[in-house]
RNA sequence: GGUGCGGUAGUUCAGUCUGGUUAGAAUGCCGGCCUGUCACGCCGGAGGUCGCGAGUUCGAGCCUCGUCCGCACCGCCA
């Protein structure tokens, strides 16, 4: 036996016992003739104690201890002289009878504590080392609580947790496939999946009506904060529900997480915002409703001043800062350059100061008089004492930009506190996106999404503009600012998917091979059916007030999606190369 | 594919703009002292291919070009 208690449960009630407990050594104190040693393991730190007065051989044993040393301490449990109150353990310590080295370590390349001085590089470079730290650990807790609780819920609303295959077939649609060489089909690959998705679909099919899984989906494409190669989605599908019941379902889910894991109540129901208003007054959709500063439309207000600059502009657009009318020249000017930064890509930035004394100082002033001021300050429902900031451009575009610009104030204005949850439900969202480069439309979700039946004449014309305005029952789980999930009802009607292929632009021959097995299952009675997937890791960093998701996956990828520890991906000897028919294609250049 | 910032003791950084004797600090590490520490304290010590390569120069950590690596972002991510 290697321990009677773990580093982080014994209490001043616990004097007196014998015990033995195993661990890292954090930290050993030498004071001469006394050593203290903090003692780590996953649950806490207890402190240990030797003197030499009483055990001159154990006193020397103790301190030849060197950090992340492995031991074993055996001792008796006694209420310290002088406690510590910062731990939980504080109130106590072990007086050491045994020590022993159960391995030695060597000095880590950079301390085990809660702030390590090691770098992010270094840190990833030794992972297992990082992961000793208690950012990380209770990063990985916070992330079992969570996958614990979302299978409680599912489980209790009757849904069963059913594995998919992860060597696929490649479909050329939406982001790059990693890809796998055969070698028993050579020159032949699967693909690993981007999601569940046609196999959930399949598995209402199959008559599996409530289905999920907590999976792990892979696409090649790069990477930032908030996203790796490989993450892992909770996946769902429903089948006999309409969009409503999804919505109730999983907004009981994030309920019951926020419940059960922070302790949080959020709004029920939920704020719902459809895809327009979201664009229009938010410029995103993925809007952080966590403050206010909404976009206003001030095309009506702006044109006809004889000012080029708003005439020659499909839309004029603006925020409202409130209790900013004292912002600097300086500070306008660095603002403006901000927004003209290529990351947010404003050609200007017009700002109206609503003084405290009712007059207007903008600098449009040559253009606009002071009643002309006040129309756009009444549009913006501004008060005295606020700043107004107005740019223009193509609507959307130029509602972007105020999206991005709005985000920036609520960072500079604190507005935007992570333990301040705020979520919401985006709807409606457009069922097809025009690409003018390509000069088709593409699916704005996936190709199975499904019209809203009141659309559906719409979607059976031929005209851009129908096309256009076609809504989906596709919906959007965001919390502040982040989309943490997303889903649709599907299409199970033969008709509606051969009508959504067409104007995809994809062949009746390439839809037989690339969706082919899934067309098929649908002449077998596929139910109604619906479900969406939540990105695990993004809820496991949100709920833990982060916006990179790196510490939340335990061995994760860095930038270039390396995996520095293991230095993956890497090349593969000459015999697996021949074995699975991969030529070398740097022979003789 | 692109933009920005960064790479200097084990580690985190200063020094680079304005080139000039022996490249500093903190922390960690090693040794010594210390019986109530818990960011212990005090004294001493060791520790450097200034990412790599070329160039400019009497002289390069510092300037130029190239290159590799890291982070953030844009494109991309149905």
């Amino acid at each position: 036996m290697y321990r009677t208690h773990t580093c982080g449960e014994l209490r001043a009630s616990d004097a007196g016992k014998k015990v033995m407990l195993a661990g890292w050594v954090q930290k050993a104190r030498k004071m001469g003739g006394m050593v203290f040693i903090d003692l780590r393991d996953r649950y806490g730190i207890t402190q240990l104690r030797v003197e030499e007065s009483s055990s001159p051989e154990l006193a020397a044993a103790a301190s030849r201890l060197g950090r992340e040393y492995v031991i074993q301490a055996v001792g008796t449990v006694e209420e310290r002289e002088s406690k510590n109150n910062r731990i939980p353990t504080g109130e106590i310590e072990i007086n050491l009878s045994e020590i022993n080295i159960l391995n030695e370590a060597q000095t880590p390349p950079f301390t085990i504590e809660d702030e390590s001085d090691g770098g992010e590089e270094l840190r990833a470079r030794y992972r297992y080392l990082d992961l000793r730290r208690n950012p990380l650990k209770n990063a990985l807790m916070l992330r079992h609580r969570l996958a614990h609780e979302v299978r409680n819920y599912l489980d209790g609303k009757g849904f069963l947790e059913i594995e998919t295959p992860f060597l696929i077939k490649s479909t050329p649609e939406g982001a790059r496939d990693f890809v796998v060489p055969s070698r028993m089909n050579q020159g032949q690959f699967y693909a690993l999946p981007q999601s569940p998705q046609t196999f959930k679909q399949l598995l209402m099919v199959a008559g599996y009506d409530r289905y999920f899984q907590i999976v792990r989906c892979f696409r090649d494409e790069d990477l930032r904060a908030d996203r790796q190669p490989e993450f892992t989605q909770i996946d769902c599908e429903m089948s006999f529900v309409e969009q409503e019941d999804v919505l109730n379902l999983f907004e009981g889910m994030m309920r019951h997480l926020f419940k059960e894991v922070l302790d949080v109540d959020i709004p029920n129901p939920m704020p719902r915002m459809t895809w327009y208003d979201a664009m229009d007054h938010y410029g995103s959709d993925k809007p952080d409703i966590r403050f206010g500063m909404t976009i206003n439309d001030i095309t009506r207000e702006a044109h006809g001043h004889d000012f080029a600059v708003f005439d020659s502009c499909e839309y004029v657009g603006a925020i409202c800062i409130p209790g900013a009318a004292e912002y600097t020249r300086k500070q306008l000017d660095e603002l403006t350059e901000w927004v003209k930064r290529p990351q947010v890509g404003a050609k200007g930035l017009v700002y109206i100061k609503y003084n405290e004394d009712g007059t207007f100082k903008s600098s449009i002033d040559k253009f606009f008089s002071q009643e002309d001021l006040a129309d756009i300050a009444c549009a913006c429902q501004a008060d005295p004492g606020d700043l107004i900031l107005a740019l223009c451009g193509p609507k959307r575009k130029a509602q972007t930009m105020l999206g991005v610009l709005r985000i920036e104030m609520g960072n500079r204005l604190g507005l935007r506190d992570p333990h301040n949850f705020a979520p919401l439900w985006v709807v409606d969202f457009p069922l097809l996106e025009w690409d003018d480069e390509t000069q088709r439309f593409y699916a704005m979700h996936h190709p199975f999404t499904a019209p809203k039946p009141e659309h559906l004449e719409w979607f059976y014309s031929d005209r851009k503009e129908d096309l256009e305005r076609v809504c989906a029952n596709a919906y959007d789980f965001v919390l502040n600012g982040t989309e943490l999930g997303g889903g649709s009802i599907r299409i199970h009607e033969a008709d509606v998917q051969r009508r959504m292929f067409e104007v995809l632009g994809i062949s009746k021959e390439d839809a037989e091979v690339k969706f082919g097995f899934i067309i098929n299952a649908f002449k077998f009675g596929a139910p109604p059916h619906g479900g969406l997937a939540f990105g695990f890791d993004r809820v496991c960093a949100l709920f833990g007030g982060q916006e990179t998701i790196r510490d939340f996956i335990a061995f994760p990828k860095n930038n270039m999606g390396r995996d520095v520890m293991l230095d993956a991906p890497s090349a593969i000897d000459d015999t697996q190369m021949e074995e699975l028919a991969l030529r070398s294609t740097v022979q003789n250049g």
